[in-house]
DNA sequence: GGCCTATGTGACCATTGGTAACAATGTGAC
DNA sequence: GTCACATTGTTACCAATGGTCACATAGGCC
């Protein structure tokens, strides 16, 4: 037998899988976020579950409707991450705002294959599409919220709190995206004295909307004490 | 003969093409442009071409190498669009800064394919890297005078203006992004009163930077009048 | 003309997404 | 229990793809 050139299938004893669609969902997520995007063969996935490639089109139509799943799956994760930010941040407005721009870029940063399935595939899929608009509708809500608070505490310019709301997830996603890619611009980048970090990047791109931005000295200081 | 599932290939009469390289590169552009990414085979770009396939070879040590060479000809293009934008815009330098971010997303919308081989493929090569931080020096030049000179009429606020061209920078490209995938998130272009033009995403874009951001009223006339 | 190099060809390979006929298993009706 | 049937998995196969190689043709230079 000319055996194994992949990693040896990990034999399973009974000859159903019992939840090979989760099992293959599960594996496609590890795949996608090891490699920061969708650069498997179905055949390698099947062959490290014990199972042959055909076995996955009874739980998929193609390669593409598991995509879709992994997409969804990258939606609520990210749902998640931006949950987080509201709780774990410090309880004044702006720094909500701060850290829901700074969970935008640490989903970016962290999941780079969910996030390249999920901004930078083309053309997008209807299914994708609508688990965005219903991602977004959710996490405006929050954002349209916060943004209010931050107003009536001064600290963010007035204006229809949607519109800076679209500012404010315009100047983020620009940045994940250069982020996704593993290559910020130089001239981006230069403008965060120390290593990058989100929080950095989030305060850059909040920084047009402040009443008071923080000078550089400021910047320095609060971060480098 | 099983003849022609494919359109027939152009006929040439001469054994050697002659430029071979330029026609590859040019047709690769075309199909690139058409799909709006790299979703072609280097067989049917050969074939179309009235060669075989492994003819491309000879000039092209494999698909990415001459995906770079397609790559680089987007970051030429790109500074075209930049500069046409600076010799037709108003002469008022905020006009101008408009019309650097409309040409931004118009090339995101016009040329798609040379967007998503520029910013949304992953990994990056160290080529399409470098011709990045090439046509980023250049444009980063004129973005910040530009911004300085809309600082001195008073129409920007004040502030660093590299800073701000960072900020200038991300929130087009954020916006492109979504552009590219074909699909703005809807919250994004409600805020655009009319069918989506890139003078109005862009003005979208600029509205933070403005010491007098225009009210929404004043947007319908400006457009509608 | 003769030689060397550049360029194009066809045959071949492994891998990939996908299909189809068939085999093993679980399940519900009787 | 067992018998039909729907599920789920397997093997064998297909066409297309990126890529390599030995070979063919052409152009340039002596």
């Amino acid at each position: 037998m000319p055996a194994t050139n992949r990693k040896a299938a990990p034999q399973r004893e009974t000859y159903h899988h019992n939840d090979l669609q989760t099992a293959v969902v599960a594996r496609a997520v590890q795949l996608i976020s090891e490699r920061g995007g969708p650069a498997f063969s179905l055949r390698e996935l099947a062959t490290s579950l014990g199972v042959s490639h055909s076995a996955v089109y009874r739980h998929f139509a193609d390669k593409d409707a598991l995509l879709e799943s992994v997409t969804a799956l990258g939606f609520e994760e990210m749902g998640r991450y931006q949950q987080a930010a509201m709780t774990r941040a410090d309880e004044t407005p702006l720094g909500q705002l701060n850290a829901l721009c700074a969970a935008y870029l640490d989903f970016a940063r962290e999941q780079r294959g969910y996030f390249a399935l999920m901004f930078h595939a083309y053309p997008i899929s209807d299914a994708t599409a609508s688990a965005r608009d219903l991602h977004n509708a959710d996490a405006l809500d929050t954002l349209v919220a916060t943004i209010r608070a931050a107003q009536d505490t001064g600290d963010v310019i007035p204006g229809d709190p949607e519109r800076l709301a679209a500012y404010l997830v315009l100047a983020p996603h620009g940045l994940a995206s250069f982020q996704a890619q593993g290559h910020v611009p130089a001239f981006i980048a230069r403008q965060d004295p120390g290593p990058l970090s989100s929080d950095w990047l989030a305060r850059l791109a909040l920084q047009p909307l402040l009443t008071a931005p923080m000078t550089p000295d400021q910047i320095a200081r609060h971060f480098f004490s």
